[in-house]
RNA sequence: GCCGAUGUAGCUCAGUUGGCCAGAGCAGCUGAUUUGUAAUCAGCGGGUCGGGGGUUCGAAUCCCUCCAUCGGCUCCA
């Protein structure tokens, strides 16, 4: 008995270990040198060892097979062809993965350098990597010069390129050997790129006439490529460093299909549509002079309005939070930033100093309100008990922005800050940094802004001398911003080296249009400018002590937030900011008068419009109030004269039936007050 | 600032192998019409063709230069 159970338990054992044996690697896997793959799904199959992903893609279908631009094996990217040699996970990638889509384009940049090497021999190429949409190259073509007139040709042949479906074939090379060919090819870029690469990591693909030194992955043919649209050429600095050498860059797309090109092309130009600087002019908000001077906007009467609401919005957010306003000068004495150390960082580059009848006297255009709010501090003694204050100024700044870089409403030479200087003990930075969080957030929820990064920004640890101000304090400001965006849940990115020169900053980045980045809200912590203005305030303990700053701007600047606004909400803005709120539409001429009189009555309860008084149909007014996104429209005619009402179109639904004026008056305070107090 | 492109009426655009007083639509003005939920009809006015210089018998069109704008690069207190 004894005996038995002991020798059923060992045959158990047995049997559960062959159990888990089998279950591991099966006998077809030990007596045919077979792999597994695991596929997302879960499912698993098994191939020959040395199969590719394309082997396993065409093992399931030939029209997946056909789609399959890359591989991702056990989470990394390869060569949909790279042999597979054990048990994996895979993934194959098609044009609907991201990067399926980045190995295409990277494809397509060895495809365009093809065929400039074709038609320019002796052009050296630097590199070419695929992009959020699409892909570049930058090539140096030494005396050539390359205009957007030779793109066609380019264009045209690698399309003839893209149809002998050329392999790209990996290969690893040594370093002298990669060296050499570079030497012969004379390329000064490959060289240099090959000096950070160490022997034995170093790789080689080529495709039909060209090679190159890549890391990869590739698709497995250029036939993959169906269409082709090189988009546009500029210089770009070799290394991005302005010191070096311009090479050309020429920017370009492809996809596995024409329609997906067209696509691709309708969505860039309905994107246009919403571009700030077309519906500025449309919507007669603000306009340029080249009298004036570039840079310098002009904020036309409708723009003014739109901006002053917005200011008065953030006012009154701001007073809630215990901010005072303050005004200061547009110049200030050339000290005061020799003092801040701006003059020393920025003076060269910016508007000249203003010269006096003195001649030892000399002004400079305020370039940021900063140091006026220090001296606002300094001009009374401060106790902790005073503190946090909080100084704010619509503050309008000049900066000399380089020519090229002006852009629209988002970059300009005179603009607005929503600034605000909070000067507080060193233990109430963190809460008063989330303070400012929750305004930011605040603004960006009343609006709509809902798709914005949150971007942490420090210092560039190799390069120190670019900052000023204590390590010590440079690290206590650094934590500051992490633990309080931490503790507000806030989705952030961390950035080195984007930090101010004097402390670091969290940025809220929004999208435009045409997805470009651009900073609007921002917060700052400072421990420099208090230091070297000697800003003081009284502890409990009766000694003197210093303060901290904190700069924060939650639009940026009205200029830019304007702008990305409009071209968030495509100028159709929420009811609270619309220009016009309504627009009242005579049937004819004959109710002009009673247009007139509802048009008073609803100005009087602070809702805006004006009449259309033309003597145009009624379809036509519509059609242009309509067009020019006017949320309401109040059509008058006998019935409503008769019953003292007005009949109510919304813009975009259609009409709404009538009601009477105060009706109207009542509903648009609502829509307003649920637009606004919607926290 | 650098590379490339563009600049014709208030707006959108046509006109360029150099050649009659530079065109259209919309907007504007005048008149007719007095209109019921996305464009009524007719007439009229409006342009140093971005500025300056040059080539030519003749320049919106070719060349030079400056200015501004657009797409990038660099920069962004």
């Amino acid at each position: 008995m004894n005996f038995e159970s002991e020798f059923y338990r060992e045959l158990q054992k047995q049997l559960l270990m062959c159990l888990v044996t089998v279950q591991s690697l099966s006998l077809r896997q030990i007596f045919e040198n077979m792999i597994e793959i695991t596929l997302p799904d879960g499912s698993i199959r098994s191939y020959e060892s040395g199969s590719s992903a394309l082997d396993v893609a065409r093992s399931i279908s030939e029209g997946l097979a056909r789609n399959v631009l890359a591989a991702k094996i056990n989470g990394k990217v390869v060569d949909a062809v790279l042999p597979i040699q054990e048990n994996s996970s895979l993934q194959l990638l098609t044009w609907n993965d991201e990067e399926g889509k980045s190995t295409l384009w990277h494809s397509s940049a060895h495809l365009m350098a093809e065929a400039i090497q074709y038609y320019y021999p002796n052009a050296k190429f630097a590199i070419g990597p695929p992009i959020a949409n699409g892909f570049y190259y930058d090539i140096d073509f030494g005396d050539e010069n390359i205009t957007e007139a030779d793109l066609q040709k380019i264009e045209e042949y690698m399309k003839v390129l893209a149809r002998q479906k050329n392999t790209f074939e990996r290969k690893e090379i040594s370093k002298s050997d990669a060296i050499a060919y570079f030497e012969q090819r004379q390329d000064p870029y490959k060289l240099e790129l090959l000096q950070d690469l160490a022997d034995g990591e170093i790789t080689f693909y080529t495709q039909g006439d060209f090679t190159d030194l890549c890391r990869g992955p590739h698709i497995p043919n250029t036939g993959f490529i169906k269409a082709i649209k090189l988009m546009s050429i500029a210089g770009a600095y070799w290394r991005g460093d302005e010191k070096n050498k311009q090479l050309t860059r020429i920017y370009g797309i492809t996809f596995t299909n024409n329609q997906e090109l067209a696509d691709y092309l309708q969505r860039l130009e309905e994107a246009k549509k919403r571009d700030h600087r077309r519906l500025g002019k449309e919507l007669g908000l603000f306009t340029f002079s080249q009298t004036v001077g570039q840079g310098l906007p002009l904020w036309l009467p409708r723009g003014a309005a739109l901006r002053e609401r917005l200011e008065n919005f953030l006012k009154a957010a701001q007073r809630k939070a215990g901010y005072e306003q303050v005004i200061t000068p547009h110049i200030g004495n050339k000290e005061l930033y020799i003092c801040s150390g701006h003059y020393a960082k920025y003076g060269a580059d910016s508007f000249q100093p203003i010269k006096t009848p003195d001649a030892n006297e000399e002004f400079l255009l305020k370039p940021m309100n900063c140091p006026h709010h220090c001296e606002i501090y300094k001009s009374s003694p401060r106790s902790y008990r005073d503190l946090p204050v909080r100084f704010a100024e619509f503050g309008t700044v000049y900066r000399y922005e380089q020519s090229g870089e002006l852009h629209g409403l988002t970059r300009v030479r005179g603009f607005t800050q929503d600034d605000a200087h909070i000067f507080c003990t060193p233990d109430q930075v963190k809460g008063e940094f989330q303070k400012v969080i929750d305004l930011v957030l605040y603004i960006f929820k009343t609006l709509d802004f809902t798709d914005f990064k949150a971007q942490i920004s420090l210092r560039d640890p190799e390069n120190p001398e670019k900052y000023i101000g204590s390590d010590e304090n440079w690290e206590k400001a650094e934590r500051a911003i992490i633990e309080a965006t931490a503790e507000k849940n806030l989705n952030t990115v961390v950035e080195y080296g984007e930090a101010a020169f004097y402390g670091p900053k969290l940025d809220f980045m929004v999208k435009d249009a045409l997805g470009r980045e651009w900073q609007l809200g921002t917060i700052q912590v400072d421990y420099n400018l208090p230091e070297r203005f000697e800003l003081e305030y009284v502890g409990a303990d009766n000694e003197k002590h210093r303060p901290v700053m904190i700069h924060r701007a939650p639009f940026g600047s009205m200029e830019r937030f304007v702008a990305v606004l409009l071209e968030h909400c495509a100028g159709d803005f929420p009811l609270w900011l619309a220009t016009e709120q309504f627009a009242i539409l005579p049937i004819s001429e004959k109710y002009n008068d009673y247009a007139e009189k509802v048009r008073q009555v609803l100005n009087n309860s602070d809702i805006r419009g004006f009449v259309d008084d033309r003597n145009e149909k009624i379809g036509k007014k519509i059609r242009e109030a309509e067009l020019s996104k006017i949320p309401f429209m109040l059509i008058v005619g006998e019935q409503e004269v008769d019953k003292e009402q007005v009949s109510v179109r919304r813009r975009g639904e259609g009409d709404l039936g009538s009601m009477s004026i105060s009706d109207f008056a009542k509903l648009m305070k609502q829509l307003v007050d649920s637009e606004i107090n919607n926290d």
